[in-house]
DNA sequence: AGAATGAATTCTGTATACAAAATGCTTACT
DNA sequence: AGTAAGCATTTTGTATACAGAATTCATTCT
């Protein structure tokens, strides 16, 4: 609308009436979805749990036709698994399942990374470079918070790579290995490490350097995961939902 | 329930009976998000296209409530774009998105194809050599029902890949691929021999050729989209939706 | 005649209603 | 006491209802 208008009507408008101000209505089915993916994230709504819809449209307010709508995308992206007549559930992943988003990430993400070196653009790879380093003063005091401070440093990565579809596969994948890797990881300082160097070959523009380092970086993860499944470690708890 | 069960009650139960024989209710909601992708595909709803509830809904002969269930996943996998308070809209993909989606299969297909040579079973192996056939069948003589065979084609691999989370992104994204690139991609005869030769990869069991094979057939494709995407050309259509 | 106003209509977003399935609880029976 | 049957309750799946936004159309004013 901007480009392609002459702006040379008749009377000089004042500017300022050519920026619109759009007042941003969100359909609630929307914030119900992010509200919660946030609550499956942080464990508020643990694996294996079921989500009863009255109760849950209850607690947040609103009926469950928005619900549904935000349940239906959650279970698109494998966070909700749906049984027919029976309910839906928050899912719960074995090893084997989180190896398999390792396995994604790895042909993802260095790629992701790579863009994002070469694209690069100032606020975006500072956004990045502030993000590790959040991480990593995270990581002087692990709590759960970590988690969350992890997915957004990949998803700024994955945002920064202008690939909408590779940002789109990550939110709603990669929260799975977020959600389900506390604790079974290597150490929040290495973590750390390596987050920074990422960024700061991004911020370099060293599209090579930056992939190299987000390889070893979900790679070496991908190990352990593999490791375990090999193992057949937590064959505990049989996949049901 | 059956593991874990002694099954060791009272009498002997007539072993027909441990097999439990479900009448497996479909929710309407997904045979709808079914029914509308494919509608999608085939191009009977065409890009740009608004998606009436009511007049959709009436058409299919069900009320809004599923509909809007499936509207919302066929949201997330981005075949549908949502404006609020205006409509749900057939989305319509400029070269650069396709380029995207080229971008990510070249990452995730080759390793899918890999996988399904590795961990290869008989019957899979036989129904991706099955399609390529079927394929080189219809590109005697081209017509659309191609792009559907292509799909499978593709899909049939990533689901012999064992990776769920891979066949699960492609039944999202690859569609978006196929059912835009008719008319400009490499001839028939190129794509049907290629399929032919991944095909002969994966039922030889030979990991390293079938991802070769992959990675050379979707590269191909990259190129020539990424060549029109520099040449700027079909800057023709906007994209709004 | 063309622009602007306002009423009528359409359509979305959300809530509510209702039938049928699943679950749980009580009671009868062995 | 343990099991099975049957009734009550909960919960899902789907349809319908309704308020308000967007759109269209007619009408008035310049």
């Amino acid at each position: 609308m901007p480009a392609g208008h002459t702006a040379l009507t008749s009377a000089p408008v004042a500017p300022i009436l050519h920026i619109v101000y759009k007042i941003h209505y969100r359909a609630i089915g929307n914030q119900v979805y992010t509200l919660v993916k946030r609550m499956i994230l942080v464990g508020e709504l643990e694996p294996g749990r079921k989500l009863v819809q009255d109760e849950l449209a209850e607690r947040l307010g609103v009926s469950r036709t928005p619900l549904l709508s935000a349940l239906s995308k959650l279970e698109k992206e494998m966070l909700v698994k749906s049984v027919a007549r029976r309910g839906m559930f928050v899912r719960r992943f074995d090893t084997e399942e989180l190896a398999q988003v390792y396995e994604v990430r790895l042909r993802l993400e260095p790629y992701a990374a790579g863009q994002a070196a070469r694209v690069r653009d100032d606020a975006a790879a500072e956004a990045i470079v502030q993000r590790a380093h959040d991480y990593a003063n995270l990581a002087a005091e692990p709590n759960t918070d970590m988690r969350e401070a992890d997915y957004e440093f990949h998803m700024d990565i994955m945002r920064a790579s202008g690939n909408d579809l590779v940002f789109n596969i990550g939110s709603s994948y990669n929260i799975i290995a977020v959600a389900n890797t506390l604790g079974l990881m290597k150490t929040p300082a290495e973590s750390a490490y390596e987050h920074t160097a990422i960024a700061a070959a991004i911020l370099a523009r060293d599209e090579i350097g930056a992939m190299r380092h987000m390889f070893c970086h979900i790679d070496q993860a991908r190990r352990k995961i593999l490791a375990k499944v090999k193992a057949g470690t937590d064959r505990t708890a049989p996949p049901e939902y």
